[in-house]
DNA sequence: GTCCAGGACAACA
DNA sequence: TGTTGTCCTGGA
């Protein structure tokens, strides 16, 4: 991979593994939002960047390699190799075989620890447009002002301190909906117990995933994304109901509940565990599988 | 107006 | 220890 700075932008030249697409609708984030020539723009780390493939070429824009060595090598998870997590899964079986062709250019991102708690507490029992309404709706009303980018205005996603300014009330303005309690009461435990979740990555899986549920409204499928994609925890298997289907579908009886189908694929797949859900996800969710 | 999609939690057996 | 009703919102 060839990597150069030009014109306000880092150009991935002969990247592998790497589709906008599939990166950004696969499940793990919520601040990307498509544009009318099909790439995505969104904030992450408090910067604004805008993200388009061009055949083998990938144009990180708004930005430049400083930054790119900073941070966004690491939240594309560019030091690891894709090519050998595929070639793995492809040889357990034929649905893995199709699901890493049909979305080959997955990569799980690096994202915020604590940002990743609060979405993901959103999420529950929620569908994705409402999800990106309450996070942009929490990040405008008490994250930061970073700036404009083609016409529209950019907000970081708040800080515990700022979030914890907000009233239940005033939670609940942004579209949480009965959500809004848990929010509160985990913004409040993570302040006053100066509790820095990113230091969670550090925790093993289970310790990690025990720790998290302790918060309000975080349950095992919650505290799972949290884990897989806030912590880099790969090794574990968020089920939620498009992975249910497609498991029932491919693997296990109908009647299989929840935590044994996720103990089920924690034994197959093990340390590609969390690169599994994401490659069956997208497969399931585009394909409509199990509906 | 009615139904449905989406997990956590409290109350219950 | 597992099961059931409730929570909120927008789109069909």
């Amino acid at each position: 991979m060839k990597i150069y700075e030009e014109n306000n932008a880092v150009v991935l030249e002969g990247v592998e593994n790497f589709d906008p697409k599939h990166i950004f609708e696969c499940g793990q984030c919520f601040r990307w939002h498509r544009q009318e020539n099909g790439s995505y723009t969104g904030v992450a780390m408090g910067k604004i960047l805008n993200v388009l493939r061009e055949d083998d070429k990938v144009y990180l824009n708004n930005t430049n390699l400083e930054e790119f060595n900073n941070i966004w090598f690491n939240y594309f998870n560019l030091g690891v190799n894709y090519t050998d997590i595929k070639d793995t899964l492809k040889k357990m079986d034929e649905y893995l075989d199709k699901a890493t062709d049909f979305g080959w250019g997955i990569r799980i991102l690096e994202q915020d620890g604590w940002e990743m708690l609060i979405s993901f507490i959103i999420s529950s029992n929620n569908r994705i447009p409402m999800i990106q309404k309450a996070i942009e709706n929490l990040s405008r009303n008490f994250g930061d002002f970073i700036g404009e980018y083609e016409g529209k205005d950019y907000y970081s996603f708040p800080t515990p301190e700022q979030l914890n300014k907000a009233t239940q009330e005033e939670i609940r303005a942004c579209q949480t909906g009965f959500r809004d309690k848990y929010i509160k009461s985990t913004t409040e435990a993570v302040v006053s117990n100066n509790d820095d979740v990113r230091k969670y990555t550090g925790l093993d899986t289970n310790t990690c995933i025990k720790e998290l549920t302790k918060f309000n409204g975080v349950g095992p499928k919650v505290a799972d994304c949290i884990a897989l994609f806030g912590m880099r925890k790969y090794d574990t298997f968020p089920v939620d109901v498009w992975v249910k289907r497609v498991m029932q579908e491919f693997y296990v009886a109908e009647d299989m509940s929840l935590p044994k189908i996720r103990t089920y694929a924690i034994d197959k797949f093990g340390d590609l565990s969390g690169f599994a859900q994401q490659y069956l996800f997208y497969y399931a969710r585009e394909l409509g599988i199990g509906r």
